[in-house]
DNA sequence: ATGCTGTGAGAACATTTGGAGAACATTACT
DNA sequence: AGTAATGTTCTCCAAATGTTCTCACAGCAT
């Protein structure tokens, strides 16, 4: 896609095609261009044909297809960060921080995700059915969110408090359930919480 | 590469690439670095071209490419998906599923992320600090979370609820806050949020 | 002091990009 | 056939954008 121009043409092509099942007149490009030169429409048609991106046929009118839609276009794993949001602030922009890399947040080697089920901790921001990115680990730090295995049958998602006495207390995030002290020895660390995420769909 | 101000050239082209698809031009490039001549851009881009970090294509506009970025593109965003986990039952396996590809779930064109700030939807489990991946759209539905300009001054981030009077209810979901109710005219839809993602570290 | 380097401003110019509109070709329809 | 609508091709023009300069200044090393 060379121009600006030529992608609203592409943009508004995918559109219209989109929403009346066949391709727009060139008058009514031009009309959504906001230019009245249907001459210059066509050199922007052309241009897309030559680069393979649509069809063209030739007279005909609505003569244009789309083409290649494979979308084999390498799908990045970044999004724009645009900035904090608050209430009662408009959005403000965060400086020097343009881009946010999906991959860089969360991905690594020896990490898996489990979707989550259950309330035990809502109170965490931890919902039925989101999922939470788990770096594999044996051990885990006071306070930590774990996978922990008890007498190597039943998997929970807990915070981790360990106690002096040679005992861990599992504390889930939600005031209905309540905290389980066990010996260390039945308790074995599967991996720590470093990442949640939920989709709203 | 030479010097501060040619990262920060190579970066930030490296970011509207990523966003937009194509390369800034030069004028674009100059705000970003707060100069006003073209000519000192265009010098920095020669700089590049010098070392084989970009290629430029003469007089044509937005004729900037990357090179060399095959190792960025390689990066992978998948992750594997080992089960549901619930309390009481050891990790379930998931038929059929066994990676989950976070720009799949995430990315798209036309979408944004936001750090949340404030303790309003707290009962939604999007906490202070939270990123929220918003999808730009000027109408929702009942029920989704948007992002919301009140009078083209405040955004806020709440849940919707259109009444019959041709007025809108924004709830924040924190009993502590009181929902708002406004006439249509003063609230503009900004987005809505289509995904949540936290980082514990 | 002198020169070098990195940075920026801005003028002058080259080339591309975007648009207008006329003239013509083709198709659809009466 | 005749007419209108639409697509095609063309030339001319203006604005935007990239390119190439020279000048200026500040920091630094010699």
């Amino acid at each position: 896609m060379q121009t600006d121009r030529h992608r609203e043409v592409y943009d508004f092509l995918g559109a219209y095609i989109a929403r009346h099942g066949h391709a727009p007149k060139l008058r009514e490009i031009a009309d959504h261009l906001g230019i009245r030169s249907r001459g210059v429409v066509h050199r922007y048609l052309s241009a897309l044909r030559d680069e393979g991106l649509i069809a063209v046929e030739p007279f005909v009118s609505r003569g244009v297809r789309l083409r290649g839609r494979g979308r084999a276009a390498a799908k990045t794993a970044t999004l724009p960060l645009l900035g904090r949001i608050a209430a009662g602030q408009p959005i403000e922009a965060i400086p020097g921080e343009d881009e946010i890399d999906l991959s860089e947040f969360f991905v690594n080697a020896n990490r898996f995700v489990l979707r989550v089920q259950g309330d035990s901790m809502i109170e965490d921001g931890i919902l039925d059915g989101d999922m939470v990115v788990v770096e594999k680990r044996d051990t885990a730090d006071n306070g930590e969110i774990v996978v922990a295995l008890i007498d190597g049958q039943e998997a929970t998602l807990k915070r981790l408090q360990k106690n002096r006495d040679d005992s861990v207390t599992l504390k889930p995030a939600n005031a209905r359930l309540s905290p389980l002290r066990l010996s260390a020895a039945r308790v074995r660390i599967q991996g720590v919480v470093v990442g949640q995420f939920r989709s709203y769909r």
